[in-house]
Order: C-alpha cells, then structure tokens, then sequence
DNA sequence: TTAATTACTACTAAACCGATAGTATCGGTA
DNA sequence: TACCGATACTATCGGTTTAGTAGTAATTAA
C-alpha cells in the first residue's frame, strides 16, 4: 500500500510551483535541484499534471511551469488520483466488474469504506496548506539551528 | 498504493477461520476451494499469521489451522502490518531516517497523518464483523435471487 | 542564430509480485 | 510399522512494474 515515487515527487513538484504562485514561471531545473530530484524524471512526472490542466507551461528560453489555480484550490486528492491512478486500496472498488466476487465479498466493502477515508482526508489538504506546513519546518529547524 | 494480492487473499483467510471459529480445525484445502485462491499459494501466507500467534496450527492427518482468539479480538491493522508490512504510505514515517528531508518535509508528516487515520480505521474492523457483513450479503444475494 | 527550455519517445536495469514445484516433516490410524 | 493426509520449508520462475536514463525534436527569447 505504498505510494509510487512518482506520486511523491509529484506531491513535492506541485508544492513547490505552488510556493511560487503568482511569480514568474520556474524552470523545472531549479525545482529538480531544491528538491534533489532528476530534472529527466520530474519532467515525466509533470506530463499528465499539464495534460489534465492543473499546470501550465512555458517553452522556449525563460519558459518555465506554473499553477494555473490557486494553491488553495488545489488538493492533494487531485493529484494523487492522476499520479497513482486513483485513491483506492483495491481494483474492484474502482472497477466492480474486475471481479466477480463483489456482490458476496465482505472485503471488497471494508476496502471502500476505507479508501473513502482516505479520499476524503486527501480531499481536504490543499497546496497552500502544504506550502505554510513547510515555511513552519523551515522556521523550526533554523530555531533549532541557533 | 494497491494492496497486495498477499494481503487480500490473507484477509479472506482469516475471514474464513473466524466464520469457523470454535469448530474443529479447518484444512487449508477447503477454504482455498471456498475462496477459489490457490492452496499452495495461500500455505505461504498463513505462515507469518501463524508465525505471530493469530493462527495455529495442527500438523498430520485431521490436522487444520484454527484462530487463537476469538474474531472479535482480532482486528484488520493486525492482519495488514503483518502481510502488508505495516499501515503507512511511505518509508519514512515507518522509518524516518531512511530520509535526510524527514526534518524539512511538509508531505512526509501529511503522509503520516493520513497513514494514521488508515490505521485507526482498521483497527476498528474486527474478524467477527466481516463474517457478520459476509453473512448479511449472502443473504440479500439469496433474496435477490428469489 | 544561438542558447535555454519544454515535449516526446524509447529504452533499460532492477525490483517486486504472484504463483508453482518439490521435498521434508509430522501425526493419526489401520 | 507402514501408509496416508496434512502442514512446513525452500527454491525457483516468468511477467509486470518501477525508477530512472538517453536522445532528439520543438519552441522561443534575446
């Protein structure tokens, strides 16, 4: 039940474009460095981000990447369901007819009642909500630091 | 972040055991005829629930597996940090030092939020109350078939 | 025209997963 | 004691997925 590294990266790629909301568009390079993470890879990973519209793009010379929303109206949900596929725990909450047990499959019940859980509180974190969580780190960590 | 087929096939396993609970040990053999899931494959998964005390075992003729405590008394997360190796979504809540960015990272503690409500979520599903929902769809199945 | 940047396609090495096979061991029973 | 039915253990395998790399094309500001 572990998420991909893709939908980790994508999280933190997402974050990132949003703590620069309103600015100038970034190059994915700069995101790839702060986050220590392939520029080859994060530019895969942006891909189905673009194509479903929660990011616009810039090409040529000082082209770059951006939001086209709010942080705050950006969830985690969002992101998830198009870097994982979707939020549930089993193929045949998604895709009853994947198995034909369903109608008797006390299980199959118990894995949707729970990846509505987790849909629902993924639902509810938002980019900017990320973004302050991560000044907050920084702030204590520099506290510490002194 | 799909569960293992291990884990599903484990849950239906102990489901199994639970609605047999008190009875003479189950073979293996039969409950893999009733769940339509390999017995060899499924003899590999029994053993870390037996290997933990959730299930015993009788070896030789008549032999079987039977739970150790009452289904009530046995929850999901018990059966999932088992098969699945535990209840989170990434590493580094598990294991935080697997990562340097654990002190800096906003996603790392939403993950271990989230990973938390799981957790509860499945510790508040009890082997008794599967067998009980199988049982209620079994029987609407009857009904639906009249 | 050049340099910088995104866009696209293909590939690969390694890990993981579901499953199978075969043998060993145990224990009740005839 | 010999046999049969059951669990216990170890090894292996083929297929799929995953993380990541490579190279080239297209675009655009300067």
């Amino acid at each position: 039940m572990k998420l991909s590294t893709r939908t980790r990266y994508g999280v933190r790629l997402m974050v990132a474009l949003a703590a620069n909301y309103g600015k100038s568009p970034v190059f994915l390079k700069d995101i790839a460095k702060g986050e220590n993470i392939s520029e080859k890879y994060l530019s895969l990973i942006i891909i189905p981000l673009r194509a479903v519209g929660l990011v616009n793009s810039i090409r040529g010379a000082h082209g770059g990447y951006n939001l086209t929303k709010e942080p705050s109206q950006i969830n985690l949900k969002e992101i998830v369901d198009i870097l994982e596929g979707d939020c549930t725990l089993v193929d045949c909450v998604k895709n009853p007819s994947s198995c034909s047990r369903v109608p008797i499959c006390a299980s199959h019940d118990i894995w949707a009642i729970i990846g509505e859980k987790i849909s629902e509180t993924l639902s509810s974190i938002t980019l900017d909500m990320l973004v302050k969580l991560n000044q907050e780190k920084a702030g204590n960590t520099i506290m510490q630091d002194i």
